[in-house]
DNA sequence: ATAAAAACAGTAATAATTCTTATTATTGTT
DNA sequence: AACAATAATAAGAATTATTACTGTTTTTAT
């Protein structure tokens, strides 16, 4: 990981991605340090994220509504997407494919690693 | 499916898409048919290919530097994506869950389908 | 043929993300 | 503590994929 300035507005959004389970956009973190940190950009959250899925500290979940969608939580694991609500929730389980192990053989390019999201209605969705 | 009045524009979209195996982009489907429809807009791709959707009649594999990327064939399979060079492959072999089976039992909402896409280096990127 | 509905082209609007630039914060050094 | 070097930032402009609008044309049923 390349080796950064020290930045405390980098550090809270690192740290609002940490807190929550909800797969957050680059908006909504936005709108949750904004009332700490009146003087936020919005660009500077985008720029944050970006070096952070660089450094390999985030993921990005995919795509609701138009928005990427990111995640702290880099080990390999799948996720439900609502497609009502838009809610992503992770999915525990053994869901995992080791990448090698589940294309090896019958792949000729290098795999660097394996997106799996389920689609369909949360719990809340279906009343 | 709705049924839709008849429409040249619309069928000639839909055979592009029947006619390949790279999962193009709405970009692209247009750039395919303006020679031979010079009147055609990318709007009408746009509406065309959302309806598409909607009727099920195609699916989206995901989105590439900021675009949206189809498939004709709705069959469940996997996909590579090249990171580096975008193109979108098809992946053989078995790598087709069914949803009810992957997740009965540890999730609770209504799974509709699953997306399993790999991301790397496709063959040509790796020199 | 006539008329109603649907589809269209062309263009304007929208909205997520990135880029630019002048300013400020961080870090190490005198 | 002041300084210099450089990274990080805010603000807003630019970019770009996609959608909405509007007047016109095509399709299809009568
Ligand atoms: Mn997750
Ligand atoms: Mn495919
Ligand atoms: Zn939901
Ligand atoms: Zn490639």
């Amino acid at each position: 990981m390349k080796d950064r300035k020290h930045s405390r507005k980098r550090e809270a959004i690192l740290d609002v991605l940490r807190s929550t389970k909800t797969h957050p956009s680059a908006e909504w973190v936005y709108a949750q340090l904004k009332p700490s940190y009146p003087d936020l950009s919005l660009g500077t959250v985008y720029r944050n994220l970006s070096l952070f899925r660089e450094d390999g500290q985030i993921i990005c979940v995919g795509t609701v509504n138009g928005q990427e969608r990111f995640d702290a939580n880099t080990k390999p694991h799948a996720h439900f997407i609502c497609d009502r609500c838009g809610e992503v929730i992770d999915m525990e389980g053994r869901l995992c494919f080791d990448p090698g192990d589940a294309a090896s053989g019958f792949f000729a390019g290098s795999i660097d690693y394996c997106e799996v999201t389920f689609h369909g209605k949360c719990l809340k969705c279906m009343e």
